[in-house]
Parts: structure tokens; sequence; C-alpha cells
DNA sequence: AGGTTATTTAACTAATAGGCTAAGTACAGA
DNA sequence: TCTGTACTTAGCCTATTAGTTAAATAACCT
């Protein structure tokens, strides 16, 4: 299994059985047979997909009476949307628009402000990352 | 391999190699050899996580010469981030706010129309999916 | 043509994932 | 305490993944 967490959790998302759990859950906490359900496959199958997705941090699990009911749980979730934030960018309209106000915004800022230094082009690393609305 | 495009896209993500080498493509297009550097691994290794990339959409590559640069392809981003959006709800703060207004306005809209019927707990599915911004 | 550089393909190996059936555990209720 | 319900664990099998080295391909340079 995958070591670090952000692995974890994708390769969790990987899964198309899992990734219709994740979406039945969204709808609210239930129990494993009910997640099973609409499934062609044996309950111990499901029941290692859900030790996955706990193991992932993207649910977490309780136990009442006989049930062990499953619930969304966030953090997991967040970090995966966190760290495709940084490629924003690269697909998002109003984002590249806010980009580039936030890029104007700075530019007027820097005229009244003496001017930055030139670096080499080559070991240039301009960090975009973060995510500007919410 | 996975089949559908969703699970390609999720398990290319989840290596920590690749996802470092999307990281330095999201500062601009380079090369294999340029891609490869940072990382005590054979050549080979690279060109078959490149490939996996490639194959899940996530990036594109061209010929110049002997060299095969490769950059960011957006829409398996944007697909994967579109699926994450589908549970927003559940980490994201100004997200809820947002559902809470929407909420509020409704009520109010309600307030003017006869009261809703009251459904039984257990069955209940409250829907709240659903992308409010974008 | 022949060499150098950049990159891919082939063949092999070890580890992991995801499915199954059968057996085990935890709790509720008679 | 015995039975049913709701799971989980164990053991097995097969396919896929991620790495290796060695060899092949592609394009430039002399």
């Amino acid at each position: 299994m995958a070591l670090d967490p952000l692995s974890s959790t994708f390769a969790a998302l990987a899964d198309p059985t899992r990734r219709a759990i994740l979406a039945r859950l969204a709808l609210g906490e239930t129990s494993v047979m009910e997640l099973a359900e609409p499934f062609d496959m044996s309950l111990p199958a499901i029941s290692r997909h859900l030790k996955v997705l706990e193991h992932a941090g993207l649910i977490s699990r309780s136990r009442e009476a006989q049930w062990r009911p499953c619930r969304i749980a966030p953090v997991a979730f967040k970090q995966a949307d966190g760290w495709l934030g940084n490629f924003r960018q690269f697909w998002d309209e109003s984002f590249n628009r806010l980009d580039g106000l936030l890029e104007e915004m700075k530019a007027e800022e820097a005229a009244k402000a003496p001017p930055r230094t030139k670096r080499k082009v080559k070991a240039t690393r301009e960090k975009k990352s973060g995510r500007t609305r919410g």
C-alpha cells in the first residue's frame, strides 16, 4: 500500500466501486449492507474497499449495535483538492481571469515601488500555487 | 490498467514520483532528461511514468529534434477536480456559507408558499450535492 | 557512414491489488 | 444460551505495477 497520505488517497479514488461508494455516502451516513447492495460483488470485497477508503482518510466508521455506519471524512478530500488546486491555472477560466487581475494589482503596486531584480530564466521558479478564491 | 478515464487519472496521481513530475511541469514544458534528473531512478522507469501520465491525459508530448518535450494537459485535471467538487460541501467553509445562504433564500421563498411535508427519518435521503459555484 | 545524445521497448522480477470462498467475531433478541 | 444478522479476517489465485538492465530506435553532428 502507498506510503504517503496523498498517494493512498488518490489510489483509493482510482477505483470505480470505491468512487460509487463515496457518491452514495455523500447522500448521508449508512451501513455496509446498504453500501454493498448495488454491487455484484461479495461482502468481503466491499469490506475491503471500505478499509481502503478508511485507510485513505476518505471515510470514517463507528459502531452502532451490529452495524458499522460509514460517513465521508473531509480531510483527505480537502488535501487531494488542495493538491489539484496547484494546477487550477491550467484549466480554470475564472482562475486565470482572477490571476490576471491579481497580476495587474501587483503591477500597479510595483509601479509605486522600486523595480524588482530580474532573475535568471533557467532556474526561475514562479510560485503560483495557493487558492485565490474561497 | 484501469478502464475508465477517471480511474486512470486518479491512479496516475497516486504515485509521488509522478506527482513530482507534474509539479515540475507546472513550471513549464521540459524534456525527459530534465524531468528525470531529480530522481534516483533509471531513465526507462521515468519513461514509463510519463507514459502512464500521458495515458491518463495529465500530460501531452511532442517531438522536437531528439527531445520529447512534455507539458501539462488540462482536461484530466479538470475532470478529477470536477469529481472532487461533488464533495466540496464536506470541507469547504465558504462553500458551506454559500450553501447556507442559498438555504436561507429558499426558506424565505418557502415562507410565502405552503409548508413542505415531513418525511420519515430512516429512509430520508437529503440531497445536498451539486456545485453552487464555478 | 559512424558516433553521440535522447528516449523507448523488451524481458525479467518482486510486490501489491482486488476478487473469491470459508471461517471467525460482535451484537441483539428470544 | 442459542440463533440470526452484520460484518471482518484468513487463505488462495490472478493480473497489474514499478523497478531493473540490455538492446533498439530516432535524430543530430562530423
